[in-house]
DNA sequence: TCTTGACATTCCAGTGGCTGGAACCCCCAT
DNA sequence: ATGGGGGTTCCAGCCACTGGAATGTCAAGA
C-alpha cells in the first residue's frame, strides 16, 4: 500500500504519515524504488492513531498508548490512567476557555459597537480584566 | 524602569517582555548602558498585552486592540468585532473540548482499569471512536 | 579596592504537531 | 516522447514563547 491509499483509509494526510515515521510510531517497509510499502497493521497503527489525537491525546500519549494496544499482558489500569490524566486537563483547559468566555461574553455584550470611540472592552483591557 | 520591575508590575516574564519588543509590541528607549528604559506608557501596553493575552487574544488581535485602544478616533464596533470573532472561536473550542471530554469520560467509566488487558478504551480506539 | 551576586544583554535552539514548498524521482497511459 | 499524478527528501515556517550559554553592568559588603 502507497502512502496515498494508507491516508485515503487512515484519513489521515500524506505529510503527517510522513512525520509518525520520522518520529517513529510507525515503521513502514520500503519498495524497491523508494516508495514506503504500508502492511495492513501499519494502517491500523496509524488509524488508531487518528482516533487518539482526535480524542486530543498528546504525540506521547499515543505512542504509550499504541505500546499498550501491542502488549498482550498489559494491564487495563495503565491505559486508563493516561486516559483519565487526559481527562483532567480538558476539564481543566474547558474551565479556564469557559472562563473566558463568561468574561468576554459580558464585555461584548455591554459594548455599544458603534462608531464612538467609548468602548467598555477596551477599558477592562486598560485596567484589570 | 529596568525589565524586571516592569516585569513584576505587569506580571510578565522578562523573556516574553524582550519577544514583545522583538515582534514590535513595545519600543522601549536605551539606557546608556544598553539596558531597556521602560516609561510608565511601557508599562500600561505591558499589561494590557497580558490581561488580552490573558483573555487568549493572539498577538495579533492584541496588536491591533493596542493600535485601537491608542487610537482616540477608534469605533468600537472594531474592537467589538475583533471581541466577537474570537468569542466564536472560544466556543467552538469548548464544544470541541467538550466533545473530547464526553467521549472519553465513557470510556474512563467503561474501563475496570485492573491488570487485566482487557480495555474498552483500546478497543474504541481500534476502531471508531 | 576587590569581589560577589543579582541583575541585564544578545543570540541560538527547542517546544508540539504538523504544513507548505521546492526540487527531484517514478510509473503508466497516450 | 510527453504529460500527469503519484512518490521522495529536505528545509523553513507556524505560534508564543522558553531555556540556556556567554557576556556585560551595577550596587553592596569585606
Amino acid at each position: 500500500m502507497n502512502i496515498g491509499e494508507v491516508a485515503e483509509r487512515a484519513g489521515l494526510p500524506p505529510k503527517t504519515i510522513r512525520y509518525y515515521e520520522d518520529i517513529g510510531l510507525v515503521k513502514p517497509l520500503r519498495d524497491t524504488n523508494g516508495y514506503r510499502a504500508f502492511r495492513e497493521s501499519d494502517m491500523h497503527k496509524l488509524a488508531f492513531l487518528g482516533r487518539a489525537r482526535a480524542l486530543g491525546f498528546s504525540i506521547e500519549d499515543c505512542r504509550n498508548l499504541l505500546a499498550l494496544w501491542e502488549d498482550q499482558h498489559r494491564a487495563s489500569a495503565d491505559v486508563r490512567s493516561i486516559a483519565k490524566d487526559h481527562l483532567a486537563q480538558i476539564e481543566t483547559k474547558i474551565a479556564d476557555l469557559q472562563a473566558m468566555r463568561d468574561t468576554l461574553s459580558d464585555l461584548v455584550q455591554a459594548c455599544a459597537g458603534d462608531d464612538r470611540p467609548d468602548c467598555p472592552i477596551l477599558k477592562t483591557l486598560e485596567s484589570s480584566a
